[in-house]
DNA sequence: CGATTTTTCCGCCATG
DNA sequence: CCCATGGCGGAAAAAT
């Protein structure tokens, strides 16, 4: 994993990306070599003013699987015709580049945004989209995933990406342990927000406060009895709301249906029962509230394009340390 | 995989 | 008048 900094580089940024790709020697997590390069100076000075020094220049990146392009002050990013063709190169390469912030410019510099989605710092959005007509601007998304290329909204959000590529390249266990030794608490799902709001992000207009109140817990409730078969009338009982009222509030809250997040969480436990241990398929699917087998293989498909044998394969190596069957948590 | 049954979701609308 | 609520019906999606 190699960071890319520029003059004025975010320190938050610097700290968030060392601790989440470091090597932790724990057998069960994925081990990362990090390191940072630059461009310019070898001495670089953060957004606090602190002194960096980098060891490495843009060659780092020539070997790099994933490459991070951190965020700085977007009047102080130069882009330097060098830094482009390394992009360019790696990403032919086959490399995963990961933007945060101002780093999104460096990507759609280099033309590698093109027709895709993406995102970058709250208050570049409009600047970014008007820049670069042939980049789809999501405003919203924490981060937007295209494959090899990523980005994200400044800030806490790089957090987020970060832990979302270890969840992709990695599986969730691996996720759900990185993200813990972070001390994160770790959202339900990927992508958007998935967890359900809190007051700060739900519109303050109305009585929001309230449904805050009536949906706060919901998730732990539902967490907490997976297995067994949960109608979104149910749900609605427990937020003490008629189903259309219930439909309605979740629907504007959170930006999905009620049914879609309780799949959605029942599939993010399978995925982990299927990582941690080697419980028969079709039992796991009755853990977490699928009927049968079928319909979990069904929902795998459509998130994974693979069935739940296969990445159960695929991420077998993170199970030996505890393969008894025991559930985790 | 296709057919059938069940559940969810959304627009509409009356009500308070 | 504004707006949240919640019942209803049918389309769509999911489960069997």
């Amino acid at each position: 994993v190699v960071a890319f900094a520029t003059q004025g580089v975010s320190s938050f940024e610097l700290g968030m990306v060392s601790q989440v790709f470091t090597d932790r020697s724990c057998p069960e997590l994925p081990a990362f070599a990090g390191a940072f390069c630059s461009d310019e100076a070898r001495v670089l000075h953060t957004d606090l003013g602190l002194l960096m020094r980098v060891e490495h220049g843009l060659e780092a990146m020539g070997s790099a699987d994933l490459i991070l392009l951190l965020s700085t002050d977007i009047e102080s990013l130069t882009v330097r015709r060098p830094v482009i063709d390394a992009l360019i190169r790696a990403h032919r390469r086959g490399a995963i580049i990961a933007a945060c912030g101002t780093g999104s410019f460096l990507l759609a510099q280099a033309g590698l945004l093109d027709g895709r989605r993406a995102t970058t710092d709250r208050r570049l959005v409009a600047r970014l989209a008007q820049a670069f007509p042939k980049v789809t601007v999501d405003a919203e998304a924490l981060y937007v995933d295209e494959g090899r290329i990523v980005t994200c909204a400044g800030m806490a959000a790089g957090l987020d990406m970060c832990l979302h590529l270890v969840r992709r390249e990695h599986g969730t266990a691996a996720f759900t342990a990185v993200a813990q030794d972070v001390m994160v608490a770790p959202r339900c799902q990927s992508g958007r927000v998935r967890h359900l709001p809190t007051a700060w992000d739900i519109d303050t207009t109305g009585s929001a406060e309230l449904d805050d109140v009536r949906l706060s817990d919901l998730s732990q409730w539902v967490c907490s009895r997976l297995q067994q078969p949960l109608s979104v009338n149910d749900l609605a009982r427990r937020a003490m709301m008629s189903p259309r009222t219930f439909a309605r509030r979740f629907q504007s809250a959170t930006g999905t249906t009620p049914h879609v997040w309780l799949q959605a969480l029942r599939l993010d436990r399978a995925e982990e029962l299927l990582e941690t241990t080697s419980l028969p398929i079709g039992e796991i699917s009755r853990l977490v509230g699928f009927g049968s087998g079928g319909v979990l293989r069904d929902h795998f498909v459509r998130r994974h394009g693979m069935n739940p044998r296969h990445y159960r394969n695929t991420f077998a190596h993170y199970r030996q340390a505890s393969s008894s069957g025991r559930l985790p948590r």
